[in-house]
DNA sequence: AGCACA
């Protein structure tokens, strides 16, 4: 079992380091987007390029499912040509905590823990019924029901999508027309003995990511929301 | 290698 989240307790944030530093910021931020947003929702992804921090991101999952299957199905994936080494964060994302009310801003913060730092230093003769952010992790948050990766079975990531619920109608060049625009586009392939469906290649799989974000519940007829995932291997 | 929230 050498698996490389260590002993780091699950988190609804991902930690991934091992990532191109010649990548501009604001790229890499889309990027991460598309590729982990098949896992699920996608709340936050936080890049920094400081001497520290370069070549490392946070990609905020709206749940913690969405962040283990990203772990396990995208450890080692090569992006931009480095296999990128993905971990549980350590901590809670400030967004999270903004959105569960546990946030405290950054200079409170260490006025915080210092403060709690000295009560634990003074000898706690008594407990008064302080109950400390004693995190309430309930998800009774808003609207988690998308379309999300949480109830299938996650799938890896692949240059060739799959592509569901089309009308019968479609034709190759219809899809050919849509997919062309992406970088890497290679090639459609309809399936005549089953309408509805297509197979849409792409040089590698961040391209293909990358389209099937831009697309995914496109629709041909307002009846038709395509749905795109990646073709199983 | 490196765990932040510009």
């Amino acid at each position: 079992m050498t698996m490389i989240t260590g002993d780091i307790p699950p988190n609804q944030t991902v930690y991934i380091k091992n990532l191109n530093e010649k990548i501009k910021k604001e790229e890499l931020k889309r990027s991460l987007y598309c590729l982990f947003s098949q896992y699920g929702r996608i709340l936050d992804v936080v890049a920094l390029k400081t001497p520290k921090l370069r070549g490392q991101a946070w990609v905020v999952f709206s749940e913690v499912t969405a962040a283990s299957n990203a772990v396990r199905q995208m450890q080692n994936f090569p992006f931009y040509d480095k296999p990128m080494r993905i971990q549980y964060a350590k901590t809670k994302s400030d967004c999270v905590a903004k959105a569960d009310g546990s946030f405290v801003p950054r200079e409170k913060k260490k006025k915080q823990e210092e403060k709690a730092e000295r009560k634990r230093r003074t000898e706690e003769a008594q407990q008064s019924g302080m109950a400390n952010g004693a995190g309430v992790e309930s998800n009774g948050g808003p609207a988690a029901s998308f379309r999300n990766a949480g109830s299938q079975e996650a799938v890896a990531p692949n240059n060739i999508l799959f592509i569901q619920n089309l009308p019968h109608e479609t034709t190759g060049s219809m899809l050919e027309m849509l997919f062309q625009q992406y970088p890497g586009f290679r090639e459609v392939r309809m399936i005549e003995a089953k309408p509805g469906i297509a197979f849409v290649e792409f040089e590698d799989d961040v391209q293909s990511s990358m389209a099937m974000q831009a697309l995914q519940g496109f629709k041909i007829t307002p009846q038709n929301p395509m749905a795109i995932t990646f073709a199983k291997k």
